[in-house]
DNA sequence: CTGTAATTTCAGTAAAGACTGAAAAGACAG
DNA sequence: CTGTCTTTTCAGTCTTTACTGAAATTACAG
């Protein structure tokens, strides 16, 4: 299995984001390996694709598989697992989203609330830093919410709305 | 300058979801400081708290200006330089925001749009590379424009779009 | 069961990233 | 200028994270 050019270029990039936004490169190249593959791949096929160990390749698809962008499926004939991304760019978006908002955002709001808190309990001492976390706790919050919202929308909805572009002007205005 | 157990318990926070974020925790850490401190602080009062070396605080102040979200104050009798971070929240979001985007969403759109370019070029041996890619491209294009949208509208609308909840359904249903 | 193929685990190692301290450069009062 | 205070740079070191390969485990056909 060798990457055309194009693909390699994809593949390649997409791990330099990955790793900019917290997630291992080789994981992100992975993910775009797939993405871009006509059809499902095994793990060798991967390793030797990406030139890593199939144990690297093993706990990454693992990885993917818990972030819920990954699947095994079945290949008719063949008795190694095979693997596949989500085909759906937008339900692959929201699928991160959820996941980094579950892993990330919530904790968050409970630091944030338990800081709150605590630095009411100290009375005059901290009121600035109650104050400043709490404005940081109403942004969080806000943008959770919001972030709530838009998700629950039905998919073409929430697609019609993105490209809504100017309108959304008009439409608050 | 020691921290009390509200900012030590923020502060920490804050680093650990940076460095999940791809941000280095120690700046991370000393974002959040200069978050919560009332008064602008130098940089040797930042590298005393925090416990880092001098000179690791000065190249991530730097840094941090680089994002725009750190800035010099120049403080009444006092010959160092004095840091703060921007008070409004909402304005530190959209900062970070566009810089992000800058730096992370821009250059990828560019490579999608080459990637899909080549793979159209090759005709049908990348005729499934380009049909993925494309999609992939349609994605971020919606996404960054209207992120574009969003960024231009005036400061309350912002705010009380994100806040509408609810609202939200009733607008475009 | 037994043997073979496939996958996972994990201790050890390699690579990447972050940090330090010493030295250089810059700022500025006298 | 000169001397002092401040900031920056950067080579070397340390820490963290990622990766490998050998061994253990699991899956399953015969």
């Amino acid at each position: 299995m060798l990457l055309t050019d194009v693909s390699r270029k994809f593949v390649l990039h997409w791990g330099e984001m990955g790793s900019r936004w917290g997630i291992n490169r080789t994981i992100a190249q992975i993910h775009a390996l797939l993405y871009v593959s006509p059809e499902p791949l095994n793990a060798d096929q991967i390793a030797e694709t990406l030139s890593v160990a199939r144990s690297n390749v093993s706990m990454s698809l693992r990885e993917l598989q818990g972030w819920g962008i990954v699947q095994v499926v079945p290949v008719l004939g063949e008795r190694k697992d095979h693997f596949t991304t989500q085909q759906d760019v937008w339900e692959m978006l929201l699928v991160v989203l959820d996941e980094r908002k579950k892993r990330e955002l919530d904790p968050t709001l409970t630091v944030l609330r338990e800081c709150v808190m605590e630095a009411r309990e100290q009375g005059d001492t901290e009121k600035h830093t109650a104050q400043r976390l709490n404005e940081l706790l109403q942004l969080v919050e806000t943008c959770g919410g919001w972030y709530g919202q838009v998700r629950s929308l039905p998919r073409p909805m929430l697609v019609r709305f993105l490209k809504m572009g100017s309108r959304l002007r008009k439409l608050l205005g």
